[in-house]
DNA sequence: TTTTATTGATTGATGAGTCAATCAAAAATA
DNA sequence: TATTTTTGATTGACTCATCAATCAATAAAA
């Protein structure tokens, strides 16, 4: 079987396998035997190409943070005003893939970690902070820095609540109303600024 | 050392114990022997008063979730009118105590635990809801029953996602911030319902 | 003496990481 | 072309550490 060339694709196909199996078992508590059955290779493998369990998970997040990077700026190129911007930024955030079950375990299992190796929380910083200057970019287009950024806290902080209490699965609010949501706050927030002026 | 009527004392303070071995090591993968250690005593015992790890920190989870309710309650009853009360649940949501860094890497390792563990998910549950229907209960007397329901979903998914954002504890929002950002959200969605009645 | 509190010692399971050995393609050589 | 050498890919078997859980034994009250 060895042929020439194979590591890109197996380390490919373990970073895959770990998300999927992550986001199933909802914790990073996952065996490198389970990753490695699931990517078709065994455990000796897995540590041959990426060294450590510790390493292999942080390739593992940041290809979760490369794809939803891609598709952030894929949705910001095809978006003409400012306004559609924060729309489309917004959909973007609850996207059927992003918002499905394993994936928001998988997030809440890197954010745990994130209480524990400075590697990790560093790459969720960067999502953190991508996410607050997208939607600040555009804000700033539509009323003043400061009420930007305040709205762009705001937005951020919504967008990541409702992905924790969809992950109890209690009374599981839609994908459409989770961005009805978002919109509304936006909206509101920003028609407010225009409107009433008193104290 | 063997006095008698020593049960209740030891529970709780393996209870305390193991919330704060959780909260400083952010996970649930602490083992009986650091909770044991922490609350002075040794493993075994942990294991006679609650049978398994599993039962002890389920009972850690009740006895943070019996606190929050307390509190809430405390200060619900402070509070005269609706608008107070309302102010008063997002008040007691950022307790100083409530949003430290221990307390929050508490809650997040057992969200993560919750995608596993059946009654780990129900006790959280059993949280959004009373958050939920607190808000709730404030707002129907201030506006329509679909408006309050929309303003209490926003409001919960706001203040858990500020949670969540605190523990990355990147550019930290400080608890009087978080606080603002949440009685704007009310205030401003409060005061739309009875201003503009354009589109 | 009986009961309650408590622990040290032990066990069994699990899982990360290592390593020497194997296998087959590719490259070099005849 | 046929043969040998080299090298990347791959794994089974093993080590070492950790940890939950058990249990028999001890000590102090009642």
């Amino acid at each position: 079987m060895p042929k020439i060339g194979m590591e890109p694709v197996r380390r490919k196909a373990l970073v895959d396998a770990a998300l999927r199996v992550i986001g199933d078992q909802g914790t990073l508590s996952v065996t490198m035997s389970d990753i490695a059955r699931t990517a078709g290779v065994s455990p000796a493998l897995a540590h041959h190409y990426f060294g450590s369990k510790e390493q292999l998970l942080i390739a593992t997040i940041r290809s979760l943070l490369a794809q939803l990077r891609d598709d952030a700026v894929a949705a910001l190129q095809a978006a003409a005003t400012p306004r559609e911007k924060l729309s489309a930024l917004i959909r973007v955030s609850f996207r059927a893939e992003q918002f499905a079950p394993e994936t928001i375990a998988a997030w809440l299992a890197f954010y745990s970690e994130a209480q524990r190796s400075e590697d990790v929380r560093r790459l969720l910083v960067i999502y953190a902070r991508r996410l607050r200057s997208n939607l600040l970019a555009s804000l700033k287009s539509l009323c003043a820095v400061d009420d930007a950024e305040r709205i762009a806290e705001g937005a951020a902080a919504m967008i990541d609540g409702l992905y924790i209490r969809q992950s109890l699965r209690s009374a599981p609010i839609s994908i459409e109303a989770s961005i009805a949501l978002t919109e509304d706050y936006v909206t509101t927030h920003l028609d407010q600024l225009y409107e009433g002026r008193a104290s």
